[in-house]
DNA sequence: GAGTGGTCTAGACCACGGC
DNA sequence: CCGTGGTCTAGACCACTCA
C-alpha cells in the first residue's frame, strides 16, 4: 500500500527537542546567557511554538533554563545545594545562607499539620513565617505552626505580630530543647502566597520539606518549608560532611 | 467604549479549574474512582481541552490524579512514605518495602557520580541496578556504582552479570563497614529507561537522591535513585521514629 | 511601544489498553 | 475495534519588562 511510514521512531518531537536544545547548551552557551525567543526557536527547528514550549518546560524543571516573562530565557546555574540540617532553627546562618523570621500571626493548623501536631484540626496555633536565602537568591518559604502550648512563656494574645514577635517564639522554642525531628520531603505546587515570596509564578514546582520537631518524645513544633525544586537540591549530610555541597552537577574537567 | 472588560480578575482559567477540580475531589470522588474523559470534562467546564489538560497535569504533579494512556484518569490515593533511611543497604525490607538486586554490569560512571567518586570521569566501576517496591508498586529504579577498588574481593572479568553477581557486590560492599552517608534530594525527570521500570511515561517527574557511602572517610559507592514523584513521599527518620509515615495528606476526622 | 514569555483555542492525528 | 490520554499545529490575545 501507499503509506509511506516509514519512521520506525515514534520518539516524542518535543522529547527529541529536549535532548538536541540540551545538549547545545551544554556546548554553545555559557550561564546567564539568553536564548532565541521562543517563536525564533520553534522556527529553527520546524516545530509549533507549544512544541518547542513542551521542551522548554522539561529543561527548566531540570533546572538548566529559566525563563522570566518580559524579559527571555536565560541558561540557569548548577543548582544550588541548601543543607536541610540539623535543629535549623534559626541557627546562625553560614554567611549568606540562612533563614529570616518576616512575621507571626494567631492562626489556625491546616488539617494536615492538626494531624501531625496531636491536636484538633482548628486549633489556635502560632504561625511564623521565614524565608530562606542563599546566593543573594530567595530560595524558600516556611510556616512554622508552634501551639501555644509549646511556648508558654508568650502571652497569646494577637499582640505585636511583627518580626520580633516571631523572634520571639524560635527563642522560646530553641529554649525548650530539640531532641530530634522527623522529616519528609515530597514535590508540590507553589501556592500563589509562596510563589510571591520565592519569585516564581503560582504552580511552580516546589520540594515541600514537612518537619516535626520533638522535644522530649511530644511534638512541639511543625514546619512545612517549600524550596524552589528548579533552582535547589536539598542536602543531608548525615555525617556533617559539608564537601558533598560543591560538584554535583559539575563539569568534569 | 464597548469593551465589555469587567473582569478584574486575570486569574488564568487553568489555575481556577484546578481549584475547582482539587475540591470536587476532596468532596465527590473516592479513591480509585474514574473521571469522565478529558474531552467530556472540557465541555463540562467550556474550555479547550488543553486548557483542561493544564489543570490535569498540575493535580498530577501534586499528587492527587494518576492519568494512563488508554485507560483513563483516576483519583490517586494519598502518597506513600518511603523511608530513604539508614544503611538502606538491602537491609531486609519491613514487608512489602525492600529494594530488589536486578542486575549488575560494567560501565563508566558519568561525569557528575565520577567526580563523586574522587576519580577519572571514564574509570570503569560496577553498575548495580535494584528496584523499590512498596505497597505493590514501584517506586523507585536505582542505578549504584562501586568502583572495582571498593570490592576487591571479586574478579572484575565481566562474568556473570545477572542478579546473584548484584548481590554479591552488595555483599562485599556491606563487608567494609559504611561509616556514614551524603544525601542529596533534588527533582528530575524520568530517562526512558527508568521510566519504564517505573511504570511511567518518559520526562515524568521524579525525586533524584544522590547517596555518597563512606567508609573510614573514604568515598566507596555512589547510589542515583529516582523515586516517582507523584506517588512517594520520602521520609527521613532522624529519631527513627515511623509514625511520621502515616497522616501526612490523612483527611481529619 | 516593542518584545518577551504565559495563556487559550479548535481542531487533528497517534499510541495504547481493553473489549 | 473503540475510547482513552499523548502529541502536535497555527493561529490569537494577554501580562509583563524594559528602553
Amino acid at each position: 500500500m501507499g503509506t509511506t511510514q516509514l519512521q520506525a521512531a515514534p520518539e516524542p518531537k518535543y522529547w527529541h527537542l529536549k535532548t538536541v536544545l540540551s545538549e547545545a547548551l551544554d556546548s554553545e552557551f555559557a550561564v546567564g546567557e539568553i536564548l532565541p525567543n521562543e517563536r525564533d526557536l520553534a522556527a529553527r527547528f520546524g516545530v509549533a511554538r507549544a512544541t518547542l514550549r513542551q521542551a522548554l518546560e522539561q529543561l527548566e524543571l531540570e533546572g538548566r533554563l529559566q525563563r522570566r516573562r518580559g524579559v527571555g530565557t536565560t541558561v540557569a546555574p548548577p543548582r544550588v545545594g541548601v543543607a536541610v540540617a540539623a535543629t535549623g532553627q534559626d541557627r546562625p546562618g553560614a554567611g549568606s545562607d540562612a533563614w529570616q523570621a518576616v512575621d507571626c500571626a494567631p492562626g489556625a493548623a491546616p488539617a494536615p499539620v492538626a494531624a501531625l501536631l496531636d491536636s484538633a484540626p482548628g486549633a489556635q496555633v502560632h504561625v511564623v513565617r521565614r524565608t530562606r536565602v542563599s546566593h543573594g537568591q530567595p530560595v524558600a518559604a516556611e510556616l512554622l505552626y508552634v501551639p501555644g502550648s509549646s511556648v508558654p512563656g508568650l502571652g497569646d494574645a494577637e499582640a505585636p505580630c511583627g518580626a520580633s514577635r516571631a523572634r520571639a517564639v524560635l527563642r522560646e522554642l530553641r529554649r525548650l530543647g530539640l531532641d530530634g525531628e522527623d522529616r519528609s520531603v515530597e514535590l508540590g505546587s507553589a501556592r500563589a502566597e509562596d510563589a510571591k515570596e520565592l519569585d516564581r509564578l503560582p504552580g511552580a514546582p516546589v520540594l515541600v520539606v514537612t518537619t516535626r520537631y520533638l522535644s522530649r518524645g511530644a511534638t512541639v513544633a511543625v514546619s512545612v518549608a517549600t524550596y524552589r525544586a528548579d533552582t535547589c537540591r536539598l542536602t543531608f549530610g548525615d555525617t556533617g560532611g559539608v564537601e558533598f555541597d560543591r560538584s554535583l552537577h559539575a563539569q568534569a574537567s
